[in-house]
DNA sequence: CCCTCGATCAC
DNA sequence: CCTCATATCGAGGG
């Protein structure tokens, strides 16, 4: 079989938090409903984690300050409500499976997107194209209730290009002999995995469009982006990137981040605030069944510069272990830099891997046990 | 080559 | 005024 051109769909739920409230309390329907993370530091801090079209007329927009949001939505009759993510989770998860029962390939993207290969359920026809994307959001609709836009692709960037232009409830088909003219007046940014940054390095060759992108020689590109990078973008910007749809597979790494009570570099107030996050970490290793051979540490300045520092080792760690390690990796962060105050404290884990026989582990015990060697 | 760290992205 | 979680890249050191 031709494995020329394969026909890969992105589905993208449409302003997914907030569509689910509105799905669990169908009088929000058409209101500004916006989903905050509030950061419990004062009753407001925190920021817009996603809002209703009728939010966004308004403009407000994820990433938002909660306070610049309601700024924004003064006199109008705008709902603000918790992020509650186990709930978007499991909706999240039905979408996936539903998707799953539609097609061989569905790979994962984020809570709220996925990719899904339609090869086989289009027989690689073009012309089935458009039907797929109807089928996928119709099941999507029945089975969840949610509604999402499709964007089909011979790629993956293709796909996802095609859903960001068509949001929101939209389906987009961009069909090979399309996709040169679909690329090319966009700009950078236009790209997934390019952002402010990467774009003001491309601007600053007088790079904007893909068009222009995609004329670009490749030495010079990788010698002002990076190797890697440059590679990606030229064959992106051409609508030549053929990385194939697969299921992810396990996580790498796992991590929780809290905004602390007050800015500090008190050690002791710092882990004293990290402990429900280091549990929260033990039990979702376990729930994977996982254990970590490294932790690190994040913090998030005053100045809201990240610092991170790391340790990895060559057996797994227990829960207590874990523990110390993270205190000795902040003591050395604020010894070192003597002048940084923590807005945001955070651990992650990684080197996870499943337990060999040599090692057991359990969430809550305290010791590391080993077999005899 | 491996490790650590910071940056970036995008959510 | 500034959340939270993950992956990836590249630089620098060993």
């Amino acid at each position: 079989m031709s494995t020329q051109s394969r026909i890969i769909a992105h589905v993208d739920l449409d302003y997914f938090f907030a569509q689910v409230e509105e799905l669990l309390n169908p009088e929000l329907v058409g209101k500004p409903v916006v989903v905050c993370v509030y950061s419990g530091r004062t009753a407001e801090s925190g920021v817009v984690s996603s809002a209703t079209y009728a939010a966004r007329r308004y403009g407000v927009r994820a990433g938002m300050p909660i306070a610049r949001a309601k700024k924004l939505l003064q006199g109008v009759e705008a709902i603000l409500l918790p992020l509650r993510r186990e709930v978007y989770q499991n909706f999240s998860e039905k979408v996936m499976d539903t998707l799953r029962r539609e097609v061989d390939t569905v790979e994962v993207e984020s809570v709220d997107e996925a990719f899904a290969d339609g090869t086989r359920w289009t027989g690689g026809d073009w012309r089935k194209a458009f039907q797929l994307g109807q089928v996928i959001k119709a099941r999507v609709l029945s089975e969840t209730g949610l509604r999402c836009t499709v964007g089909i692709g011979p790629n993956k960037v293709v796909a996802k290009i095609a859903s960001d232009s068509a949001k929101p409830d939209g389906l987009k088909i961009v069909p090979p002999s399309e996709v040169s003219s679909f690329l090319k007046p966009l700009k950078c940014e236009a790209l997934p995995g390019v952002g402010p940054k990467l774009a003001a390095r491309l601007a600053s060759i007088g790079v904007k469009t893909l068009d222009q992108l995609s004329a670009l020689e490749i030495e010079p590109l990788s010698q002002l982006v990076g190797h890697k990078t440059a590679q990606y973008l030229r064959l992106a910007s051409r609508g030549e990137y053929e990385e194939q749809v697969k299921e992810k597979k396990e996580r790498k790494q796992i991590g929780r981040i809290i905004t602390l009570k007050n800015d500090t570099r008190e050690v002791d107030e710092i882990v004293d605030q990290l402990e429900e996050p280091l549990a929260s970490l033990a039990e979702a290793a376990a729930r994977l069944g996982v254990v970590a051979r490294g932790v690190g540490i994040i913090g998030i300045t005053t100045r809201l510069e990240t610092v991170t520092r790391a340790r990895s080792f060559d057996t797994p760690l227990s829960f207590e272990e874990l523990h110390e390690i993270v205190r000795t990796l902040f003591v050395s962060l604020l010894t070192e830099l003597s002048d940084v105050v923590l807005r945001r404290a955070g651990v992650r884990l990684f080197a996870l891997e499943r337990p060999t026989h040599q090692t057991r582990l359990t969430a809550f015990n305290a010791d590391k046990v080993y077999e005899l060697g």
